[in-house]
DNA sequence: GCGGTTTCGCTACGAATAGTATCGATACCG
DNA sequence: CGGTATCGATACTATTCGTAGCGAAACCGC
């Protein structure tokens, strides 16, 4: 098998998780724009160069960040109602780390005119959650992408205006008015 | 009154719309990026000095232009249902405009890190509208301001992902969710 | 018409940033 | 040791934000 073989040359560093790391960082200190990509390569510790040798540009290094970030989700499948809630922490938890709904907002504005970079944005975050979504709560796709849409774009929206994570609170109110309309 | 007395000297010409459309307009076909202050203003017609000589930045001539667009929402304020869906159609409709949601999604990613930025975002822009909508809804603070994140989070989220804005079923469908949220 | 005051258009400029090109050095394989 | 691909470093282009300076233009009161 010739995907099994190691290629010849120089084997690649394994700094992505650095980078990411990094790249994270530098945003929740500098905001989208004034991270730079000289200063992640700095905080990470290796040439600006490098980082573009493996991410074509600074929209889709944040990107792929923001999809390392965001796992696969832990649903149990033992109830509607619980992987709606599950799920709605799920997103809470992770948008509340520091610099991701700054990534999100900078990705999201990159994307505008840049068609590829939405694609990315689609096809490696969205979908995988989307499809889980639809096996687990038995729903169809407009109704589950309308679910998502709700929920990411929620917590962001308060991210973006306050710079604070939503309170549990109002988590919860999310999720009691989530489950009620797919019950 | 010494307000009432014209200043001294060659008054402002009156632009200022013209700049907002041509803003908007650049926006919608460049994205918020590239859609620079050099571009604004020879859309207008006008010299780059000018736009810098009244908004004190790209980010505070873009909220104006938001702020502008946003006018008063125009409630009846006969149910609580009503308004709601009014409200929320309100919204769906500006934000549908075109160049609005880049707009908006690129002040948020220059507010961050931009404290001032933010302050005019939240004072000149939300603050209206939440002023309205707790007279209007009858609604303490905190739950006024879970709507707005509910509504023009998930607009906003929509159009960023889809590049295209919420089709009108949907916007139903959230009119309908508030509506058993807050009866 | 004239002086005073302020804005306008224009040009030039400095600083910061995205992304590219190049080249010698380095790491791994057989 | 030779072959190959990556790494670090430097330099570079193009673009953009925001500012400075200057002469011309517009409006006011006299």
């Amino acid at each position: 098998m010739a995907s099994s073989t190691r290629p010849p040359g120089r084997p690649r560093s394994s700094v992505d998780a650095e980078v990411f790391a990094a790249t994270l960082r530098t945003i929740h200190e500098l905001g989208y724009t004034r991270a730079t990509v000289d200063r992640i390569a700095a905080a990470t510790g290796i040439a600006k160069t490098t980082i573009y040798r493996r991410w074509p540009s600074k929209g889709a290094l944040v990107t792929a960040c923001l999809v390392d970030t965001f796992g696969p989700m832990p649903l149990t499948g033992r109830s509607r109602d619980e992987d709606v809630a599950t799920a709605i922490r799920y997103g809470a938890r992770l948008i509340a780390e520091p610099g991701v709904a700054a990534a999100f907002a900078g990705v999201f504005t990159d994307a505008i005119g840049d068609p590829g970079l939405r694609e990315i944005l689609v096809t490696q975050l969205q979908d995988p959650y989307r499809q889980v979504l639809m096996e687990s709560l038995g729903l169809p796709e407009q109704r589950v992408l309308f679910v998502i849409d709700i929920v990411i774009g929620t917590l962001l929206h308060r991210m973006g205006i306050t710079g604070k994570p939503m309170v549990e609170s109002d988590v919860e109110a999310l999720i009691t008015m989530l489950q009620r309309e797919l019950g």
